[in-house]
DNA sequence: GCCAGCCTGTTG
DNA sequence: CAACAGGCTGGC
């Protein structure tokens, strides 16, 4: 489910409610859920930050941490203490805190994963990141540089792949695309390089605008407090299929690229001229 | 690279 | 009923 704006916004949401708080236990409600329940011991550790690259969040301890990846409908959300908790099938783990509080991890699919580690680069996944897109070291070159071993992949492909560039999922990308006048569908060494500077350049305030707006909320997404985002209203073409693209009025395409569902303006988003000569 | 698989729920 | 869903992994 949250891509980039979803897993800041939540994030944001937590970080004031949780610093400096103590652990006081962790339940899981299934097997799955927690990969190494046996690494390291929690309890008693105070929280020292939330952090996050990409899709990756980090409750950090000294000398240790919790990974957590939401993957499609995990949910981390806050009950103060005495809150009424809700019977919910879909609670897979849950932290509880020494003021009361607690996180629950809800996750209707079970795809989300809670890791307990050392050092982040412990996890493969994270370990292989690229520059997360907001952060400061993401700059042109190195984009330039890592989209260029993917160059026979669909310009699509190479967004979504994480070691290129973290935090870009199926939305995003396809927003970032219909922004950037880029096919979906075309290979990287087929968009002229004017074009994937203009990609770049678009990248950084597209997602500041969704973080903004508290990411994007359909039926699940939902930030730590339970609140809903609001960047659904600014999508040009993403669930758009059918519909006007907000610039030329023609009606938004959808097909599948890198085996996602994929939108776009065939207008605005033009197949890139056959260049003359060779 | 691509595609199935991981799961469950919703939508057509 | 089948197809699809905001992500990632592993096998070919």
């Amino acid at each position: 489910m949250p891509e980039l704006p979803e897993v800041e916004t939540i994030r944001l949401s937590l970080l004031p409610l949780i610093r400096g708080k103590r652990i006081q236990g962790l339940k899981t409600y299934t097997e799955e859920v927690l990969e190494n329940p046996h690494e390291l011991d929690l309890k008693g550790r105070e929280i020292r930050d939330l952090a996050r690259k990409g899709k990756y969040l980090r409750l950090l301890f000294e000398g240790a941490e919790l990974m957590i990846h939401l993957r499609m409908t995990g949910k981390l959300l806050h009950r103060a203490a005495g809150e009424s908790k809700t019977e919910n099938p879909h609670i897979r783990a849950e932290l509880d805190l020494d003021d009361g509080s607690c996180l629950q991890f809800e996750d209707v699919r079970r795809f989300g994963r809670w890791k307990i580690l050392r050092s982040p680069d412990e996890d493969r996944g994270y370990a292989q990141l690229g520059p997360d897109a907001l952060s400061d070291d993401f700059d042109f070159e190195s984009f330039a540089c890592r989209l260029s071993r993917h160059k026979r992949s669909h310009v699509k492909a190479a967004l979504l792949n994480q070691r290129v560039v973290a935090g870009l999922g199926n939305i995003y990308c396809d927003e970032l695309l219909y922004r950037s006048r880029i096919r979906p569908d075309i290979r990287v060494d087929q968009v002229p390089p004017a074009r994937l500077n203009v990609l770049f350049r678009e990248m950084r305030p597209m997602l500041e605008e969704a973080v903004g707006l508290g990411g994007t909320s359909f039926r699940d997404y939902v930030d730590g407090l339970g609140k809903k985002g609001n960047f659904q209203l600014s999508l040009a073409v993403y669930r758009r299929e059918g519909q006007a693209c907000p610039s030329c009025g023609t009606k938004i395409e959808k097909t599948t690229v890198a085996g996602r569902g994929t939108r776009f303006c065939p207008r605005c988003q033009p197949e890139p001229r056959i260049k003359k000569g060779k």
